[in-house]
DNA sequence: GCGACAG
DNA sequence: ATCTTGTCGC
């Protein structure tokens, strides 16, 4: 079972996605990337409750300057449900469709949603960073699984997060008096690395530039799709 | 069995 | 995730 296409990711029970996420957990990667980073992505997906439409897009920055050069977007649908601990089965082949309209590829990719971070190590960053083979990081708004002491109410402050005695990631502090994001390793990059690569994205909001960027691109994209689709009034 | 549970 | 206005703190 080990030749699944994520075009197919709809058909799987989460019984046999969980049996993939096995599979793929063999070839995870997360030695430190050791070319330098000039572009960076950041990816997301929007879609209306209750509706199999789903809307992905990818922005592309310059880096460490955050400033955007690129963007694709796409309308998919799926009828995989949202399952804690499956989110990848749900949004990759969305994803993956908007990643194959880039003309050029970033040197490293911010996914929303957990890396390493797993109980099974795959999250939604390094499902995607492996089947792209594209190092890759996750930064998740809250918690999936792990324990930690909760950082410093200062800037930057960090603390590990471990899962079974093992360093899978670092819970960051990005903005005074917010609550703090979950960095972990997607795929080809280390754990310090993951941080110190989010930390040069992020300005003066909580979440980095490349996700929080992708969200504003994905959710304009669906709203403006809305639009077109309502009947006029008039 | 109970509680947790990315988006 | 999305819905949805006001509201509390800095």
């Amino acid at each position: 079972m080990e030749f699944i296409s994520p075009d197919q990711y709809d058909q799987l029970t989460a019984s046999e996605a969980v049996a993939l996420q096995k599979e793929l957990r063999t070839k995870i990667n997360i030695t430190a990337l050791n070319i330098p980073i000039r572009f960076i992505g950041g990816a997301d997906i929007s879609f209306n409750k209750f509706e199999e439409t789903v809307y992905a897009g990818i922005i592309i920055l310059k880096y460490p300057e955050m400033i955007p050069v690129d963007r694709v977007s796409i309308v998919a649908t799926t009828s995989f449900p949202y399952i804690s601990g499956l989110l990848a089965f749900r949004e990759i082949p969305a994803l993956l469709k908007a990643w194959n309209k880039l003309d050029q590829k970033p040197d490293v990719m911010v996914l929303d949603g957990q890396g390493i971070a797993h109980e099974r190590r795959l999250g939604i960053a390094t499902h995607f960073g492996l089947l792209t083979d594209t190092p890759s990081i996750g930064c998740a708004k809250t918690r999936l699984t792990g324990t930690y002491i909760e950082p410093a109410d200062n800037p930057f402050a960090e603390s590990p997060l471990f899962h079974k005695h093992e360093r899978i990631g670092t819970v960051l502090r990005t903005k005074l008096k917010c609550k703090p994001v979950f960095v972990s390793p997607g795929h080809k990059v280390s754990i310090e690395q993951s941080v110190a690569i989010i930390k040069n994205c992020t300005r003066k909001y909580r979440i980095p530039e490349p996700t929080r960027l992708a969200h504003l691109l994905v959710n304009d994209i669906r709203i403006l799709h809305k639009e077109n689709n309502i009947p006029p009034l008039f």
